[in-house]
RNA sequence: GCCGAUGUGGCGAAAUGGCAGACGCAACGGACUUAAAAUCCGUUGGGCUUUAAACGGCCCGUGCCGGUUCGAGUCCGGCCAUCGGCACCA
């Protein structure tokens, strides 16, 4: 610890604070049922986004959500909520394994040692974490549940008539193995031959690995896939009703990517021409298209290069040119694919296709600028209409014909937006809209085609060539996979020596031969879950986390995650209700309790349910999010939760920025490490300068000055109710005394119980602050402090400042017996709206819209009035001599505007 | 290229369409001190102006251009810059 003098003696009880809060486990949350359970009381679920714990530990990145959702746990207690907020850890994952393979230490016991550093830093922060609720996703206890879920999602299928997922024994089809949710496939994939693994598309950054960016290249491997696109709709749809960012919502619903178009048949020609009497029929091909419209303006097809009926149709003499092309294409980077993107290339097959719509012959080529995941992996170009087309057609010389007239003045060609069909028979003069329509209908008719929507987001590649993950409770027998029985779980990873991967694409479980072998049949699945797996269903696991029985408890789920004034969250898992046992008293207090908590301004909407306040950062607004949404919509079709939508509110925080204004990064030297911080400002100072720097969802630079600023304050408060002596001892003040607030002390107190509540509501913590700055620079110098405004200010800074009010509060109610002794018990203040109303206003008075002169009138004045003395004053009565009044604005207890000529 | 966010003093920021810059930092001045630190009090957007000095008074000012309005940081249209996301998705 510094050896500067502190502005306050944070030092002498912070840690003394934080001891007392674990050793009466003040903060912990008792289930439904569970001793100390109190039914009367609303629930809120306040969550971070789940940590890894890094070697690094901690930086001030984190602290900053952690301690705006801390402050909302604290302040919703004090208003009488059951408040669910717990902490835990995503410790599976390749930075642990990366740093065991350098340092040769298992990643068990980096991970544990990393956990202890980072709950160590959190505790030192004074985070109020129910701790009897902390999960590890490593802990077997934990990832039983991880498999359990698994198993679930892979003895599932999603049957489109229902539009949800049932139980495999559902489906009525030859193979469910083609159905279900958790499916294997022999798919080309993200290769990082560096790390070893497989990366799903979400994790490969400009061609490289998000982490370490390290090359990656395109492979087809065996891996298994979860059947997430059969959710598109939903996932797309049910955001509708979540109060997330716009920004955010936009970013899923773009990366889901729905389109709307039709899927449109072309007839190849036969190649060489069948001779007569076989059997031999021209294979069609299927391409979608959002412009079905353009159709007669399809002067060429492109399909992808790997595509399957290439083989088909390709002319003896173009193979040569298609095989060297298709080598090409496939040995491209992801890099090199991105980098190329500029220039377009491909060949021509020799083939051509009948165009259905005018039965024109056109030609089929093979271009890498169509993609093989994306619609049926071919298209019909219309290079009039489409940039790309249009230029692939230009570099190979292929015919352009314009099919769309703009309705401005743009130019014809390449002109990709809505206008009015022409050249067109089917459909000429309509506009595109409706030329979509018809066409689409007449396709229809006659079997060319049907109406059809396509999404970008693919199915999730959920295996991953690595040692440190949950391993699938899979076993594979004669070359088919089954599932693990339940009570075979968990299945833990072997205690391998040698965890380094194996090169060749084969899992590092591979190495464990003895543990491979399951049966004299069977063999053990060697892939692993990737990270996202753990950290897709904690927020569930955090409502019943030592439940050995089952994922979560039934009861326990209904109740956290349940809406407000859900009827679920009064019945046990048998579906009893629990009204009846309970007694009169009790109804009371509940009804008590409803209409004094009803919370004015407030931002959070009556929750339809799931974790009430969700705060992290934009990192995971795809990945993380889309994901355990997924899942979560899984178990809810299968029956096992009780609600569609995991977060019903997400909020961001934004990035801090080191001292220099630039990203913080090791290289710049600009970490600022909050361990420092807090030696030498104090838990306190951190958390409060955290939420003092600017509005949370922004981004914004640190500044040491500011920390010291903030600071003051605190000690400002400290100084206010504390006297130092000559030996350095600090006593309570002789200033604070009982006495009554006089009427502008008063006003400041609701003005302030009204402006912090309010902005804590808001998520607006830096003006709360202010606020009691303002307050605390009021009652500085006074020579009597009233000790009732004292115990309202050490509430209302407690959220933020939870450690020094803790403090203040205890020496206060010892002399003054405040009741009850402990701060995080009482209970949060009301305001008095008729105390806040001045008997006098200051009014502006304005010629023309600019300010002329001021007036103090009485509040609620009428407007004659207020027109009468504005005009009477000296100054707007010269100014407005000789010229005309065309009017008078008034705005009571606001201004006078006059307008002349 | 497409989508989104942001743009206000020296700095972090604040402002239901109604006194722009609350609060904090920095700076300057003062009190206290042998001195410094700490603390407390005060000044602090820019320009012009009245005056012995002060109090005043006037003009400009929220990225740029335009519009709506009695009145715009705030609403509308167009542009510029910075940051973030997506990027051959037919």
């Amino acid at each position: 610890m510094s050896a500067r003098r502190k502005p306050y003696p944070f030092d002498r009880f912070e840690s003394k604070w934080q001891r007392l809060w674990d050793e009466r486990q003040l903060f912990h949350a008792p289930n439904p049922g569970e001793k100390g359970f109190d039914a009367a009381k609303p629930k809120f679920y306040v969550l971070d986004m789940f940590p890894y714990p890094s070697g690094a530990g901690l930086h001030v990145g984190h602290p900053e959500g952690y301690t705006a959702t801390d402050i909302i746990a604290r302040y919703k207690r004090m208003r009488g909520f059951n408040v669910l907020h717990p902490m835990g850890w995503d410790a599976f994952g390749l930075p642990a394994e990366q740093y065991a393979i350098k340092t040769g230490q298992h990643p068990a016991v980096t991970t544990r040692e990393n956990v202890a550093k980072f709950k160590s830093q959190l505790k030192r922060i004074g985070f109020s974490y129910d701790w009897q609720r902390e999960v590890n996703t490593t802990d077997p206890r934990y990832y039983t549940w991880t498999q359990w879920i698994f198993l679930q999602i892979y003895n599932s299928w999603f049957n489109p008539e229902t539009n949800k997922a049932e139980p495999i024994s559902t489906y009525r089809g030859a193979d469910p193995d083609s159905v279900r949710l958790a499916y294997v496939a022999d798919v080309p994939v993200n290769w990082c031959p560096e790390l070893g693994t497989v990366l799903a598309n979400e994790e490969v950054i400009d061609g490289k690995s998000e982490i370490g960016s390290f090359p990656v290249v395109r492979r087809p491997m065996r891996q298994w896939m979860l059947r997430i696109t059969a959710y598109a709709e939903r996932l797309i749809n049910e955001l509708e009703g979540l109060d997330w960012p716009e920004g955010i919502k936009l970013l899923q619903r773009n990366w889901i990517g729905r389109s709307e178009g039709a899927e449109v048949s072309f007839q190849t020609i036969a190649n060489p021409e069948p001779s007569p009497g076989t059997h031999f029929r021209s294979p069609w091909i299927t391409v979608f298209t959002t412009r079905p419209d353009t159709l007669y303006g399809a002067t060429y097809m492109v399909l992808a290069p790997e595509h399957s009926l290439v083989d088909l149709i390709v002319t003896e003499e173009q193979w040569p040119a298609v095989r060297e092309y298709r080598e090409r294409t496939a040995r491209k980077s992801e890099l090199e694919r991105t980098d190329l993107a500029k220039e377009k290339t491909g060949v021509f097959t020799g083939a051509f296709a009948i165009n259905p719509a005018n039965d024109e012959k056109i030609p089929i080529w093979i271009a890498d600028y169509v993609l093989l995941g994306y619609g049926t992996g071919a298209i019909m170009a219309v290079p009039a209409h489409d940039e790309r087309d249009l230029e692939f057609a230009r570099k190979f010389d292929l015919p352009i014909r314009q099919v769309v007239r703009p309705l401005g003045s743009e130019d014809a060609i390449g002109f990709t937006g809505d206008g009015v069909a022409i050249n067109s028979p089917v459909i000429d003069g309509l506009p595109s809209r409706e030329a979509i329509r018809k066409i689409t209908a007449w396709l229809e008719e006659r079997g060319l085609g049907k109406r059809s929507i396509n999404y970008k987001l693919r199915d999730w590649l959920f295996s991953r060539q690595r040692y440190w993950g949950e391993p699938f409770p899979i076993v594979w027998e004669s070359g088919k996979h089954r599932s693990l029985a339940e009570a075979e779980l968990p299945v833990m990873p072997p205690p391998l020596e040698d965890y380094k991967p194996t090169g060749t694409g084969e899992p590092p479980l591979a190495k464990a031969k003895d543990w491979i072998r399951y049966s004299d049949k069977a063999t053990r699945e060697t892939n692993v879950m990737p990270q996202w797996a753990g950290s897709c269903w904690y927020y569930i696991r955090f409502c019943d986390p030592g439940n050995d029985q089952r994922f979560v408890g039934g009861e326990a789920e209904r109740y956290w995650m349940g809406g407000e004034n859900d009827e679920a969250r009064m019945s046990n898992d048998e579906g009893r209700t629990k009204p009846e046992t309970r007694k009169a008293d009790e109804v009371i207090r509940h009804s008590d309790i409803d209409s004094s908590f009803v919370i004015r301004h407030s931002s959070f909407p009556r929750a339809p349910g799931g974790v009430d306040l969700y705060i992290g950062g934009t990192e995971h607004a795809v990945l993380h999010l889309l994901y355990a949404r997924f899942w979560h919509k899984v178990l809810f079709d299968l029956g096992y939760l009780s609600k569609p939508e995991p977060f019903q509110r997400l909020v961001n925080q934004g990035i801090i920025l080191g001292e220099d204004n630039q990203k913080m990064s090791k290289s710049r030297g600009n970490i600022v490490n909050p361990d420092e911080v807090i030696d030498e400002y104090g838990a306190d100072a951190f958390r409060c300068y955290e939420m003092f720097m600017g509005p949370l969802e922004q981004m914004k630079p640190w500044s040491m000055r500011g920390v010291e600023g903030v600071s003051r304050f605190l000690a400002r408060v400290w100084r206010l109710m504390m006297d130092e002596n000559q030996s350095g001892e600090w006593g309570l003040s002789p200033r604070i005394q009982e006495i009554a607030p006089d009427k502008s002390q008063l006003k400041l107190v609701h003005a302030t119980i009204k402006k912090v509540t309010e902005d804590i509501e808001s998520l607006s913590f830096n003006t709360a602050i202010s606020q009691m700055m303002v307050f605390v620079n009021a009652f500085t110098n006074l020579e009597k402090i009233p000790v009732t405004a004292m115990c309202t200010l050490l509430v209302l800074l407690n959220p933020f400042a939870p450690h020094l009010t803790s403090e203040l509060w205890e020496i206060l109610a010892a002399k003054f017996q405040v009741e009850p002794a402990d701060i995080a018990q009482q209970t949060w203040p009301d305001y008095d709206e008729a105390l806040l109303i001045e008997d006098e206003v200051e009014i502006v008075v304005q010629i023309n819209g600019k300010m002329r002169a001021r007036l103090k009138v009485a509040t609620d004045a009428n407007e004659e009035t207020l027109k009468t003395a504005a005009l009477a004053l000296p100054k707007i009565a010269e100014s407005i001599a000789g010229k005309e009044i065309r009017k008078v604005v008034i705005v009571p207890n606001k201004l006078v505007n006059v307008v002349t000529n």
